[in-house]
DNA sequence: GCGCATGATTGCCC
DNA sequence: GGGCAATCATGCGC
């Protein structure tokens, strides 16, 4: 038998095992003259060690039915039996035998996979495992997932990402500690505990171990808990964070001029190919889609309310007339070659500029978008319909549209108070 | 806080 | 699949 297997030393007895049934003479625990000559392993005679035995069991059956006196006497009595460190051996020995059986299913159960997982995500997010930057590495990565446009403020977004992550990170390692001390206070008490029983009931150190296990496995569970908790806030942060992300923002300024100046300089088709789309989204820092979005929600509005963009016309056109006029043919702004404005030399494109801006005009304010736009409408379906791009522009749901778009942004052109209807003069007379 | 501007989404059409 | 139109949701200036 495993010498292990026994727990501390009965007091006033000896430890040992089988092979010292009967004690050893003389022995602290054993009544004075109590050993019997010849006992040893094997050496007690059947009948005697039996009876004696089954006076000790007998014993310990009825002490519970005494006063706690004579239960103390007879406890006493019962330690200082001479055969009961054989007793305490056979029963130590017993409970290894039934602990191995229970042993073999609870210590050998593999690493829950979950937990495996949660450490895994913790120690990723940098909530768990040593300090790297409170999770920056993570906010980096949200943010390179969440893709879209380069936001100024990601560095303040990142920051807050970074504040909130460390809060819990703070949140879940002092809830940890508090759990391993907890832990470590339960298991020494119940250590102690298990110690002060030994005293009256064979504790053996292996089993200790598994007392230990099992209250370590249960604070696990608890500790998983925490875990769990943990990793449900840091996706319910991230999500956040990816959704601020995904949230409306304006384009810069810049984006929106080179954007702006697209559509008014293709204003005859403001229907930019997947080539210039993708141009304009490099050139914005923005995504094709957007830069598809920026392009249908412009076409709407400004169909809509022709007069209201007259002046961003104008400016617009402006700008193309001084780029076009410093830079000859090239148009610096444009990703591809212009459809209209510029191509031409055929008239003043400054001073048609200057006209758009301060030409009275249609409703008794200004009709000068109008002329813009009818401007690069002739000038695209005219005689610069070379400029176009051929395929780049134009395709043929393109043109269906194109023609949609002609109908409904030429009004004020073709009822220009200065010509009749249909007239695209007006445009080239500017 | 309100109203407008504007980017995104959705449903429909071709 | 791209575009249109309506709508939503948010940003922003007042």
């Amino acid at each position: 038998m495993d010498e292990r297997l026994l727990g501390p030393p009965p007091p006033g007895g000896s430890r040992g095992g089988l092979g010292l049934v009967g004690g050893e003479p003389g022995g602290p625990g054993e009544p004075p003259g109590g050993g019997e000559p010849g006992g040893g392993a094997g050496g007690v005679p059947g009948g005697r060690g039996k009876q004696d035995i089954g006076d000790i069991l007998q014993q310990i059956m009825t002490i519970t039915d005494q006063s706690l006196d004579e239960a103390q006497a007879k406890k006493h009595a019962l330690n200082c039996h001479r055969m009961k460190p054989a007793l305490f051996s056979v029963l130590c020995e017993i409970k290894e035998k039934t602990g191995l059986s229970i042993r073999s299913s609870q210590e050998e159960e593999p690493v829950d996979p979950q937990l495996m997982r949660l450490d895994n995500m913790l120690l990723a997010e940098g909530v768990a495992g040593p300090e790297k930057g409170g999770g920056s590495a993570a906010a980096a990565a949200a943010a390179a997932a969440s893709g879209g446009g380069v936001s100024p403020d990601n560095s303040i977004e990142h920051s807050d990402y970074r504040s909130k992550l460390a809060q819990i990170r703070h949140i879940y390692h002092s809830e940890l500690e508090k759990y391993e001390q907890a832990c470590n206070e339960f298991t020494t008490h119940v250590m102690n505990l298990l110690r002060e029983q030994s005293r009256t009931r064979p504790v053996a150190p292996k089993e200790m171990e598994r007392m230990v296990g099992i209250i370590h496995r249960k604070f696990s569970a608890i500790q998983m808990q925490l875990k769990q908790s943990t990793c449900e806030a840091v996706m319910i942060l991230r999500s956040r964070f990816l959704d601020a992300r995904r949230k409306r923002r304006n384009f810069s300024k810049q984006a929106t001029e080179v954007l702006n100046e697209y559509f008014y300089s293709h204003l005859s088709n403001p229907y930019p190919s997947e080539e210039a789309k993708e141009e304009l989204a490099k050139k914005c820092g923005i995504t094709v889609s957007q830069v598809s979005n920026w392009f249908g929600n412009k076409r709407i509005r400004y169909k809509k309310n022709i007069g209201k963009f007259q002046e961003e016309a104008n400016i617009y056109a402006v700008k193309t007339a001084v780029s076009v006029t410093q830079g000859g043919h090239s148009r610096a702004s444009s990703p591809t070659p212009p459809s209209s404005a510029g191509s031409g030399g055929s008239f003043n494109l400054s001073g048609s500029g200057d006209m758009f801006l301060g030409m009275p005009g249609l409703n008794g304010d200004s009709y000068p978008s109008s002329q813009v736009e009818s401007l690069r409408h002739s000038m695209g379906t005219g005689g610069y319909g070379d400029s176009l791009g051929g395929g780049q522009m134009y395709s043929p749901r393109e043109m269906r549209a194109n023609g949609g778009w002609q109908e409904a942004v030429t009004p004020s052109s073709v009822t220009s108070p200065t010509e009749g209807p249909g007239s695209v003069h007006s445009d080239t007379s500017n």
